[in-house]
RNA sequence: GGGCCUGUGGCUUAGCCUGGAUAGAGCGCCGGGCUUCUAACCCGGAUGUCGGGGGUUCGAAUCCCCCCAGGCCCGCCA
């Protein structure tokens, strides 16, 4: 609707004006949209920007199509304010189930993401991948897309034979009670004290790396055994951060079904490609200085052979590939990229986002040294549960429990996707913590507040005719919804959505505290009811979009 | 040494790609607001050389160049 608008606009500036741009801003407090065509046209019109607003603004005013709304020239700038028409057009589709889903699309997408390796528990880290991956996930979807979720699993690296090596020599049992993935980072990290003890006990983990890629069936099983048990950790948290994947594909089946073999066959004969004691290609015609290596000198594929492999596998089941991976993977990832434009294979879109790091210095799970996602969620139920108990010690413990963690749960996804993911972050428990402003709780207390008042209303007639101020201001910010969709899916990022929930939440509460809904009466009430059913809806399909629980009461 | 990313009030951050109207917001600070629809809230105030310098432009936080600082990467690891 609101996207209608914008063409409808650009379309007739460009007819009126002759530019080849009609350079639509968001208007801010001045207008809804505003146009700076005027200054472009200054100078091959000979004419002051003013005048030449002013004279589109009569030539615009003439135009049926933009009849309902008010066009002013504000000294050079020209300014679209629309009219009650199209808010009530607008707020009609708000109050709609499933408000802002897109038309559907046949483009078939698979998005990757998390994959961290089953080596230990997932840090905050890693979360951000999860969350930043799962999120444009809801977006794609809501945008109409068919969309795959994969996990690809790295079961034959390095990491998982230092990690089997360790259950075969180090005193690894169990602890009551211990999750499957903390007590493999356990193992872990003594495993890696032990090596830098001992350098002899490299050639045994290079042992069993080569017995796992020649398929030896007992090495084979106990790699597949250990990152099962890892998984198993991973999916018990990221249920518990309502991230989901709809298939987790294993590095290892690469090798085994031959397309590994298959993509060296046709890296060999690039002309890139050289080969000594390794195959490795130069990719220094495209800017990349290092060798790109494809197989050790003792024949066995690195990483790099079978993620050809599996993006070349993915390019030929989905449309669209798209990748979430960490900043330090954006070298590798260019490389993937130009290797698989060159073999004409699809090229994978890769989403980046920077790292996040501890007060005191980088995550290492060899060093043991980070914060456990499983913890924070821990921290952070107990928390929400404190929180909840004080502002509702009305309610039963269970109802308290389902509160908390749904807000636990909206504290932490929501802090996470709020920041560009370009940006470093510093993990910091205070902030993490936070139910306030520009946090997730607090687009949930919105929405609970919106649910409140419809309940105490009961029936009401729609009404769509907004007349304050206020009430436009709402209805307008409720309009941006889908084009925020839009955006993300655009951009790949999902921050944008952070953003508009907010702010969506924000002009709500200021609405809340200037008009009163229950309180008035007649049309006045019916209109300020259906306005609130549209921002509890908006709200609502805002919040899912995000993983975050919608809950009607807090 | 080279490449990529980042640098916006005391702290965190949006805006940068697609240059325009007084640079938005949260925390913290100061002052107000619950016998009124959920105060996880709202209103007002103080706090900014948009890292520094140069350039392009009628106009630069935004584009270009140089410099400084921080993060990440440059492996027969993944």
């Amino acid at each position: 609707m609101l996207h209608d608008v914008f063409i409808t606009i650009e379309t007739a500036i460009k007819e009126t004006s002759g530019a080849a741009d009609a350079l639509l801003t968001n208007g801010g407090e001045h207008a809804d949209l505003a146009s700076t065509v005027a200054f472009a046209l200054a100078k091959q019109k000979k004419q002051a920007p003013v005048k030449i607003a002013q004279d589109l603004v009569d030539e615009l005013k003439k135009r049926p199509e933009l009849s309902g709304m008010t066009i002013e020239a504000t000294g050079p700038y020209i300014n679209f304010i629309l009219g009650n028409a199209y808010v009530s057009e607008m707020l009609k589709a708000a109050v709609q189930p499933g408000y802002g889903n897109l038309e559907k699309k046949t483009t078939r997408v698979v998005l990757e993401h998390t994959s961290a390796n089953p080596n230990g528990p997932l840090h905050v880290g890693h979360i951000r991948n999860s969350i930043i991956g799962d999120t444009l996930a809801r977006v794609f979807r809501k945008a109409g897309y068919p969309l795959e979720v994969q996990y690809y699993v790295n079961d034959m690296g390095r990491q998982i034979a230092i990690v089997v090596w360790g259950f075969d020599n180090l005193d690894s049992a169990q602890y009551p009670g211990e999750k499957e993935d903390a007590h493999i980072a356990r193992v872990y990290i003594a495993a890696n004290r032990e090596i830098e003890k001992d350098e002899g006990i490299t050639q045994q983990v290079n042992t069993l790396m080569q017995l796992v890629e020649n398929g030896d069936p007992a090495t084979v099983r106990k790699f597949r055994k250990e990152v099962a048990r890892c998984l198993d950790g991973f999916r018990v948290t990221m249920k518990d951060l309502n991230v989901a994947h709809d298939r987790f594909v294993w590095e290892s089946d690469f090798i085994r079904n031959g397309n590994t073999e298959r993509i060296i066959n046709k890296l060999k004969r690039m002309p890139q490609a050289h080969e000594d004691e390794t195959l490795y290609l130069d990719l220094s015609e495209f800017g990349f200085e290092n060798k790109y290596v494809i197989r050790r000198s003792d024949g066995t594929s690195v990483y790099a052979a079978r993620d050809l492999a599996f993006h070349a596998w993915k390019g030929a089941n989905f449309d669209r590939v798209i990748d979430v991976l960490g900043a330090d993977h954006k070298l590798i990832g260019a490389q993937l990229q130009c290797t698989m434009k060159i073999l004409g294979e699809k090229v994978p879109e890769i989403v980046h986002f920077e790292f996040v790091s501890l007060p005191e210095g980088s995550m290492s799970t060899r060093a043991g040294k980070f914060v456990s996602a499983d913890d924070l969620i821990a921290e952070i139920r107990k928390r929400a549960f404190d929180e909840v108990t004080t502002r509702r010690p009305e309610l039963d413990e269970a109802t308290r429990r389902s509160i908390a963690q749904s807000v636990g749960l909206a504290a932490i996804r929501y802090d996470i996707v709020k920041v560009s993911p370009e940006k470093s972050t510093v993990f910091d428990w205070k902030e993490a913590l936070d139910f306030e402003r520009q946090s997730g709780p607090y687009i949930q207390y919105a929405h609970a507040r919106a649910c409140s008042i419809l309940e105490k209303a009961g029936e009401f007639a729609e009404c769509y005719d907004m007349e304050t101020e206020q009430e436009i201001i709402l209805a307008k910010q409720i309009a941006k919804f889908p084009m925020t969709i839009e955006k993300v899916v655009a951009e790949l990022r999902p921050h944008i959505l952070a953003t508009y929930a907010r702010e969506l939440a924000d002009t709500f509460n200021t609405f809340y505290h200037f008009e009163p809904v229950l309180k008035s009466e007649g049309k006045v009430r019916d209109r300020r009811l259906t306005l609130v059913k549209a921002v509890q809806n908006t709200l609502k399909e805002s919040l899912e979009t995000l993983g975050i629980d919608a809950i009607r009461s807090m």
